[in-house]
DNA sequence: CCCAATTAATCC
DNA sequence: GATTAATTGGGT
C-alpha cells in the first residue's frame, strides 16, 4: 500500500509535491483523487498524480489534509491523456490537469442542486404512477405518452373526503408524480399550506432530493431511427465497425463530401459502439453553431447523450459531467474539451470537421483536439474516425504512410450532384469596366435570375465591416490602430474606426489629421458595403447580413437562419459564419466574392485554407431538388486551390500542394513549434528572443531546421510587440526537450513572455 | 552603513 | 501564486 502521494497544486508550477498519506486516508486517496494539502503557511487544493513508497524529500515531508469526494474525479486513462498533453505540447503539468476537469467540476462548492420534493405516499393511492425511467431502450419511441392515472383513483375513501384544495395538490401529483415544491405549488395553483397538512396527515411526503438541471427540459424530439444508407455509406460504416472489432482498433479517416451523409454514418457507428456495451464521443468545431446536428444526435439517442454546450451554466455542466461519469449517459457530444469527457468504456471517438483550426486550444496547453483524439484512442483501445469533406493535409499524409485508414463518399445521398462552380476572373471584368469591380456581370446576372425564380442565394465575404482601410487621397495617411499593427476598420452603421485585432473603437476624423484634406479614400471592401451595394443592385431583394457585428445578440443567429429557412430573406450575406453546416434546399446560387483573400496571407497553409473555403462555401449550394450554382470572383483564378476547388479534385489538390511543402519541409512532412516572445519594449523583446535562440541553437540537434527570431508577421498586437522563432523536424521531442531546456535555464527579462506552441495553426 | 525597493528562490 | 531571503542602490 503506497505512503507517499505525488500532487500537483492549484497554481502554476509545472512540477509535483510529495506528501505522506495518512493512516486513515489509504483507501480513498487514488490518482486523480482531488485533496487538500498544507503548501508554505497555507492550504491548497491539488490532484493525486502518483502514489509511490519513497520520496527524495523524506525528510520534510507533510501530510495530505483530506480528500475531496470518494470516487477520484479523474480516471486512470484521462490523467495519463493529460501527462500526454502536458509532455507534447510543453505545458506545465497543472495546466494539463485543469484542462481535462471543468472547472464547474473542479471548483469548490461544485455539488448536485438540492430541493425539497413532494411524494405521494405509497398506499394513499393506489394508481399513482411513477415515471419511468426510458433508459433501456434507446429505439423505443420516446414521444408516447406516459400512461396517465385514472382520474377516480382507486375509489380512496380518505381522498374524497379532502378539502378541495388538498385534492386538488394529490391530484397534480397523481398526474405528474414526484415534484419540487415550487413547482406543486405553481402547477396546483396553491399555497404551502395544504402541503403542509397533507404532509401532517401523513398523506404525502417532502424530503430532500438531487435535482439534475436539464438543459434540455420541455424540449421533447422526435425520435428516428436508422436511414437506409447508400453504397458508399455502408462500406465507410463497415471499416469503422470493423476497426472497432479488432483487438487494437485504429484511426479511420472519413473523407466525404459535402453532403454524402456523414452523420448518419456517425450515428450507426455509434448504435454499433452502444450494442456492444460501449459509450461514444462526438466532437463537433463549434457546437454553438451546430445545433442542427447537435439536434439529430439528441433525437436518435435521446436521454443517454449528454450536450456540453458552451451555453451551458456551470451547474448544468457540473450535473452533465456526473451524468457521463456514473455512467447514465454514454455518449458525449461537444467542442473541444468534451474529449475529456469521462466517458467509461469509448467504443468509439467522432471528430467531425477534423480539419477545422478551432480544434486546436490557442492557450496553454495548446492542444489539438483532433490529435489528442486519437490518441486517447490509443489508450483507450478505441476506434478513432475523422471525418471531413476537407481533410486537413496531416490527416491525408497519414493515410499514405499507413497510419491511418481511409473510408471514401464522395457521392451525395438521394443523386444529388455536387454543384457547378465557375471562377470569374475579376481583372477581366476590370478592364471591361476600367476600374475595380465589386460584383462581376455573371454574377450579379445570375442573382437576378435566381431572385426572379423566387430561389435563394448565399453570397460569402470573409471580412466585416464598410473598408478595411480609410486613407487620404493626398497625403496617403492611413489610420493605424496605436496598439497594433494594423490599419482601422472602418464601419459605416456604427460610424466608427475598428481594431480587428484588439477591438479598440475610435471616432471617424472628419478630415486627414496630418495634411487636413476632408477627402477620405475607403479602401478594401467588406461586408457591411456589399450590404449597401446589393441594397442598389436589387433594391426588392430582402437581404439579411450576418458576421458578428450583426450577431451580438444571443439567439440572432437562430432568428436570422429561421427567416432564411422560411424563405423570408433572399439573399443571405455573411462570412466565415455562413461557410459550414448550413443545410438550405432552396438555395440554389453561392457567389464567393474575393476568393484570393485567404491565399495572400503570410502561411504556407493559405492554399489549403482557400481549398477547404470554397469546397465548404460550395457544398452550401443545391442541396434540394433543384441543382446549383457556384460563382467564385478571383484576381488570380489559375491559382492551383482555386482550380482544384472548381473542379472538385481534392486529390489534385493535395499532391501538388505536398510538393511544396516537401520542399521547404513543412507539415505534413515535419511538425512545427513556434515560440512567440511577446513585450511592450521592443528592443528588450528582441534581445530576448536573440538570447533564448542563442541558448537554444547551441543544443538543437542537426535535424532540426531553424533561422534566428524575427519579428512576427503581427509585429504587434494589444500594445506588445512579437518576435518569433519557427522550429520544423520530424520528430517533435527533438525541439521541445531542447527548449524545455532552455526555458527552464534562462530568465526572461520582467515584461517579456515566451509562449511554445507545438504543430502551430496560426503563425501569425 | 542603513533601509527601502527590487529581484531571486522556495514551496514536498 | 505567495512568502521569504538576497541583492541592489541611493541616501546619509
Amino acid at each position: 500500500m503506497a505512503t507517499i502521494a505525488k500532487v500537483v497544486v492549484e497554481i502554476s508550477l509545472d512540477r509535483e509535491f510529495d506528501y505522506r498519506i495518512p493512516a486513515h486516508l489509504r483507501d480513498s486517496i487514488k490518482v486523480g483523487s482531488q485533496v487538500n494539502v498544507p503548501f508554505q503557511s497555507r492550504e491548497l487544493r491539488g490532484f493525486v498524480v502518483g502514489l509511490s513508497n519513497f520520496s527524495a524529500f523524506a525528510d520534510k515531508l507533510k501530510e495530505i489534509a483530506g480528500v475531496v469526494g470518494e470516487k477520484p474525479l479523474i480516471p486512470d486513462e484521462i490523467m495519463k491523456l493529460a501527462y500526454w498533453i502536458a509532455d507534447y505540447y510543453c505545458a506545465p503539468i497543472e495546466n494539463a490537469v485543469r484542462t481535462v476537469l471543468p472547472s464547474a467540476v473542479r471548483k469548490r462548492g461544485a455539488s448536485h442542486k438540492k430541493q425539497l420534493v413532494v411524494k405521494l405516499v405509497d398506499g394513499a393511492s393506489s394508481s399513482v404512477q411513477e415515471k419511468q425511467p426510458a433508459l433501456t431502450d434507446p429505439l423505443l419511441a420516446m414521444d408516447e405518452p406516459t400512461p396517465s392515472a385514472q382520474p377516480n383513483g382507486a375509489g380512496c375513501s380518505v381522498y374524497e373526503k379532502l378539502p378541495p384544495k388538498q385534492k386538488l395538490v394529490v391530484e397534480t401529483l397523481r398526474q405528474h408524480g414526484t415534484m419540487t415544491v415550487s413547482e406543486l405549488k405553481e402547477r396546483s395553483g396553491c399555497s404551502e399550506s395544504p402541503i403542509k397538512t397533507l404532509e401532517k396527515q401523513g398523506l404525502v411526503k417532502i424530503e430532500e432530493a438531487t435535482i439534475l438541471r436539464d438543459p434540455h427540459a420541455g424540449m421533447e424530439l422526435l425520435r428516428t431511427k436508422p436511414f437506409e444508407l447508400m453504397v458508399e455509406q455502408k462500406s465507410a460504416l463497415d471499416t469503422i465497425c470493423a476497426s472497432m472489432d479488432k483487438e487494437k482498433p485504429g484511426t479511420v479517416l472519413l473523407h466525404g463530401v459535402t453532403g454524402s451523409g456523414k452523420t448518419e454514418v456517425y450515428l450507426q457507428a455509434i448504435q454499433y459502439a452502444l450494442d456492444r456495451g460501449q459509450g461514444a464521443i462526438v466532437l463537433v468545431p463549434e457546437i454553438s453553431l451546430t445545433p442542427q446536428t447537435v439536434d439529430r444526435f439528441r433525437s436518435r439517442f435521446g436521454d443517454c447523450v449528454a450536450v456540453l454546450h458552451s451555453s451551458l451554466s456551470d451547474g448544468e455542466r457540473h450535473d452533465e459531467w456526473h451524468r457521463i461519469r456514473n455512467g447514465e449517459a454514454r455518449i458525449a457530444i461537444g467542442a473541444r474539451s468534451a474529449l475529456f469527457s469521462p466517458i467509461e468504456n469509448p467504443g468509439l471517438i467522432v471528430v467531425d470537421e477534423e480539419h477545422e483550426p478551432t480544434y486546436k486550444q490557442d492557450e496553454a496547453p495548446r492542444y489539438n483536439a483532433r490529435d489528442v483524439a486519437v490518441m486517447r484512442g490509443h489508450l483507450q483501445n478505441c476506434c478513432v474516425v475523422l471525418g471531413s469533406a476537407t481533410p486537413a493535409l496531416e490527416s491525408f499524409a497519414n493515410v499514405k504512410s499507413g497510419r491511418y485508414e481511409l473510408a471514401e463518399m464522395l457521392m451525395r445521398v438521394d443523386d444529388r450532384s455536387m454543384p457547378l462552380m465557375r471562377v470569374v476572373d475579376m481583372c477581366i471584368e476590370k478592364e471591361k469596366d476600367g476600374r475595380p469591380q465589386i460584383f462581376s456581370r455573371e454574377l450579379v446576372e445570375g442573382i437576378y435570375d435566381r431572385l426572379n425564380l423566387n430561389e435563394q442565394v448565399i453570397l460569402f465575404l470573409n471580412r466585416r465591416g464598410f473598408s478595411s482601410s480609410l486613407q487620404c487621397e493626398k497625403c496617403g495617411y492611413v489610420a493605424e490602430c496605436a496598439e497594433c499593427s494594423v490599419s482601422m476598420t472602418y464601419h459605416k452603421g456604427a460610424h466608427k474606426l475598428l481594431c480587428h485585432i484588439c477591438g479598440a473603437e475610435e471616432q471617424v476624423p472628419a478630415r486627414c489629421p496630418d495634411c487636413k484634406d476632408p477627402e477620405f479614400k475607403y479602401a478594401g471592401v467588406g461586408t457591411e458595403k456589399i450590404e449597401e451595394v446589393l441594397g442598389k443592385l436589387c433594391p426588392n431583394a430582402r437581404v439579411a447580413r450576418m458576421d458578428s457585428d450583426t450577431m451580438r445578440k444571443k439567439d440572432s443567429y437562430r432568428t436570422v437562419l429561421d427567416k432564411f429557412k422560411t424563405g423570408k430573406i433572399d439573399i443571405l450575406l455573411g462570412t466565415q459564419m455562413i461557410a459550414k453546416g448550413l443545410d438550405f434546399p432552396n438555395v440554389t446560387l453561392v457567389g464567393v466574392l474575393n476568393a484570393d483573400m485567404s491565399l495572400h496571407v503570410p502561411d504556407f497553409r493559405a492554399g489549403e485554407r482557400t481549398f477547404q473555403l470554397l469546397t465548404q462555401v460550395a457544398g452550401r449550394a443545391g442541396r434540394g431538388e433543384k441543382a446549383g450554382e457556384v460563382i467564385v470572383q478571383a484576381y488570380t483564378p489559375h491559382h492551383p486551390a482555386i482550380q482544384a476547388a472548381r473542379s472538385l479534385d481534392y486529390d489534385g489538390f493535395c499532391s501538388q500542394d505536398l510538393e511544396f511543402r516537401r520542399e521547404l519541409n513543412y507539415p505534413p512532412f515535419s511538425h512545427l513549434v513556434l515560440l512567440t516572445f511577446k513585450g511592450g519594449d521592443e528592443p528588450e523583446v528582441m534581445g530576448a528572443a536573440d538570447r533564448f535562440y542563442e541558448h537554444l541553437e547551441a543544443i538543437l540537434p542537426a535535424s532540426v531546421t531553424h533561422c534566428p527570431p524575427m519579428p512576427a508577421p503581427l509585429a504587434r498586437a494589444k500594445g506588445l510587440w512579437r518576435y518569433q522563432i519557427m522550429l520544423r523536424c520530424e520528430h517533435t521531442v527533438k525541439m521541445t526537450r531542447p527548449i524545455r531546456h532552455v526555458v527552464q535555464s534562462i530568465r526572461l527579462p520582467k515584461g517579456v513572455a515566451c509562449t511554445v506552441d507545438v504543430d502551430a495553426l496560426s503563425l501569425l
